[in-house]
Parts: structure tokens; sequence; C-alpha cells
RNA sequence: GGAGAUGUGGCCGAGCGGUUUAAGGCGCACGCCUGGAAAGCGUGUUGGGGGCAACCCCUCGCAGGUUCGAAUCCUGUCAUCUCCGCCA
């Protein structure tokens, strides 16, 4: 959420924001209602004022027992025209609040210009695609003649884009998971969390993903109308939801390993086979709460917290700046890490690290007090740490050998048993 | 699912419908005192909004309502705790 009073100084700047996400301006309309509020409110507060006094005489008046009847004259006006502008303004207010939450941030300067995913500029890449001298299978394709991945199955229980993995496959996902949990907490000072995954709409309002996003969750029939998350930033990032921390307990990082759910609305055709894109999926996520002026470092950090995990697996990846006409709704600045899919020929989207500004804390209303004891604004990040399902699709493809086995990482063999090799089941 | 209890500033805790503009205490910050400290004394200490400013308005879990006037009365709702039932 953007500040009213920010907007009402900076006109041009969230115009230009507009322009540069390809929307269009909206300042005027923003002022001009504004405007009209402030004037209710002013109004309403004089007659507010003038009864909070005439209220207090009548108490004092009583108090020496006199006859307090004839202040009640100005009172019974007052009244009903205090109601009315107390609604006019309280429809104003949600007028204004409801329009400025569908802004988006306002783009990093250090982001640049590009009208979609295709302008997205390389930073640097990473690791050596492996060459092979068989004809590289894609996941779904080894998965299932290994007999351990079966789309048919959770078609059957779920409907489409959902997954069945077993056996080896099914351990060696909860390996990938237990892998980096394992770092981001031992290596990097991460706090492990396990978080409700089914939330109030409040706090999808919170992160941003309501009011605007709301077609691409999964909604409970609740009489609470709970949702389920389409990643633990959700849950994580509103620890932080009407609250007020030290400024000596910043920076807070939290990783959690959660399901997400997202309906793909709007996906239709794409990735429709395979893990890639399903309805339901294990990622590992990083977010940290950090103090205004370490949002840059902070995203540096994660950023490499997440390399670092592509980088012990020993899987190729490049590194993406994401430009102004691919980021995110909450996002001042994001980096996308891309790994190398053999299948595919190409790189796919594994971590998408974001720094948010004081976008969600103002939604949420989560704060810190500094020395002075002022109140401000944390800065939030996110970040995937990875995306487990997609990595376990990069394993396998990377690491897959002629006859259809998977070799398991180094890293990963102490979550595994010991196992080296992952093989057929006799069926 | 059923029954009951409780929600008041960072914390504890008062609060007959009108000087509550929320007592008192604890904690914290600053000052006085001291060689230094403790104790003592004094001052400040919820959060938000409007205004150049003086200052004003809102905020007692949340949302409605009654009233000239609500922390206080009514309704709904949420959260916490206790007991019963069910349950991994």
């Amino acid at each position: 959420m953007l500040d009213i009073k920010w907007i009402r100084e900076n006109t041009d700047a969230v115009d230009l924001n507009m322009k540069k996400r390809g929307a269009e301006p909206v300042s005027s309309y923003i002022l001009s209602l504004d405007e009209k509020r402030r004037d209710v409110m002013g109004r309403l507060q004089e007659l507010q004022s003038q009864r909070n006094k005439i209220s207090k005489e009548v108490g004092q008046a009583k108090a020496k027992g006199e006859d307090a009847s004839h202040l009640f004259e100005s009172m019974k006006t007052i009244g009903p025209e205090v109601k009315k502008l107390e609604e006019e303004e309280r429809a104003l207010q949600t007028e204004l609040k409801d329009f400025v939450a569908t802004l988006p941030n306002i783009l990093d300067a250090a982001v640049p210009e590009g009208k979609d995913d295709t302008e997205n500029v390389e930073v640097r890449r990473w690791g050596t695609p492996r060459t092979l001298n068989f004809e590289p299978k894609a996941h779904y394709d080894l998965g299932e003649d290994l007999g351990q991945l079966d789309f048919e199955t959770a078609a059957k229980i779920s409907g489409s884009r959902f997954a069945w993995s077993s056996g080896d496959l099914a351990r060696l996902e909860r390996a990938l998971a237990m892998f980096m949990l394992d770092t981001h907490t031992e290596q990097n000072g991460f706090t492990e969390v396990n978080p409700p995954v089914l939330v109030t709409p409040q706090t999808m309002y919170g992160t941003g993903q309501l009011p605007k996003f709301g077609d691409d969750a999964f909604y409970t029939n609740d009489e609470r109308d709970l949702m389920l998350t389409p990643t633990a930033e959700v849950s994580l990032t509103n620890y932080m939801a009407d609250r007020i921390v030290q400024e000596s307990d910043l920076p807070i990082k939290f990783c959690a390993w959660t399901p997400c759910f997202r309906k793909e609305a709007g996906s239709a055709g794409r990735d429709t086979r395979g893990l890639i894109r399903v309805h339901q999926f294990n990622k590992v996520e990083m977010v940290q709460i950090v103090h205004p002026e370490k949002s840059n470092e902070a995203l540096q950090f994660m950023l490499g917290c997440a390399e670092d995990i592509l980088q012990k697996l020993n899987l190729p990846y490049r590194v993406l700046n994401l430009c102004t006409g691919d980021m995110g709704f909450g996002s001042e600045q994001t980096f996308d890490l891309e790994v190398w899919l053999p299948a595919q020929n190409t790189y796919r989207e594994i971590s998408s690290c974001s720094k948010c500004g004081d976008f969600q804390a103002r939604r949420m209303n989560g704060r810190f007090k500094d020395k002075d004891g002022k109140n401000h604004f944390v800065h939030t990040l996110n970040g995937s740490g990875l995306a487990v399902g997609r990595t376990l699709v990069a394993v396998m493809e990377n690491y897959q050998n002629e006859d259809g086995s998977i070799t398991v990482p180094d890293v990963l063999k102490p979550y595994m048993g010991g196992k080296e090799i992952i093989k057929a089941v006799s069926k």
C-alpha cells in the first residue's frame, strides 16, 4: 500500500510508475478524492469539537445540581449532523483506501525498463549444463518410467494439475526440503517456522494477494472465508501484522517448508504435463523483516542463500533482474533464479527474491520502535529457497543416467539413507 | 459441537451514562539529589489522523445500536482461558 501523504507530494512519480508497469495514471483521481475527504473531515471535527465542549458543560452543570436542559437544544442538531458527516467521511475513506490498495508498489530505480518477461536482464550464469551423450528424458517420463510418478492416479483423486510421487522419488523431494531447511537454519541464520497455510482474507490482503488477485487463490467454504496460501510468504510476513517490534529485534528471518496452492488461472495449456505447474506444490520460503536501511543488503543476502542451494546441488542456473513490465504487484525489485532443464533445453524459474519496501508493512501495520521511541514501518523481503517441486524436476533431469536411473546428488545422500542411485521399482 | 469466564496504553490494574481529557502501580526515558550509585523527588511515556501553527479529532478486542452524551447500557462478532463431548 502506498502512503497517501507520499502520493499527495509525488503525483508525478506515482503516474510514471503506473506507466512503467503498463497502466493508466491515477494521481488526479486520488487527489480529488483525498481533497473531498479532508474537507468533510474538517467539518466533522469542528462539530465533534463542539459536541465535546457542550457535553462537558452538561457534566459540570449536573455536578453542581444545575439544570442543563437548555444545552440539549444545540446538541440535538449536532448529533444527526455528526452522524451524517461520519458516514460521509467513512465512505470517502473506504473509497480512497480501496482504490489505493489496488495500486502496485513503486519500482526501484535499479529495475531495468522492459515491456514483459522477454526483456528481463540476465545478471550472471553459474555452472555449465552437462553434456549428455544420450537424449535427455523429461522429468515426467523419467518419473513414470521409474514407477514413482503417477499423474493418472493424481488426476483420479484431484483432477488435472496434481501429482502423486512415491518411493525414493517422494523421499528425494523430502530430502531436498530438509537439505534446504537445514542450510537456511544452520548456515544462514533463519528461524524455521511451521505456519498455518489456511489464512484469513485479511492476511492475504496484508501481503497483497487481495484485493486484486483473489482469482489465483483457493477459497474454503468456511464461514470465515479462509483461503489456502499460494506461498508461505503470506503467513510468514504477516507475523508483523499489527505488531511493533524493537529495533534491536531486526532483522527477523523466517523460513518455512509448506505446501503452496495456486489456481493457475490464465495459464491453460502451459506446462500441462509434469510437476512444473501444479495446483499444489511444496516450497521452502525465506522471509526477512528488516530495518529500512538494510533492504538492499538483505535482498542480495537472500539471493545468495537461494543461489547457494543450487550451487551445493551443482545445478546450473542464471540470475535475472526482472524488468518493469514483469514485476510483481508488491515488489520494488525482484531477482529470479532460473535452473537449467536439459529436456526443455532451457532455463526455468525456480526462485524469485523480492524486496517490498514498506508496501506490505503498511498494509498489515507492521512497525518497529527506534531508539527515540518513534515507530516506523519495517521493510519486508521474500524469496524462494527454493521451490522444492521444481528442484526435484531439476535434479531428476540433470542427474539422469542413460538407463533412466537418477544419481542422488552428494549433499542429499545423508538424507537418503546413503542411497546413491534411484532405480525403477519392479512392477 | 455444548456450557461458562474474560478482553482497558509496554505490563498489572481501577473505572455509579456526564471534570475519564482513562485513577493507581510496575517498567522505561530524562532531570534533581549523590564523590558515584541505590533510595527519594519531579517530568514524560497507547496508537493514528488533520492543520503553517496555536491547536483539534479519533482510538478502552472489532462492528453495529440506544442516548443530548458510551470504556460504562444493548446486539452481533472475534480472540483467549476453563469444563464437557468428539477427534489426529
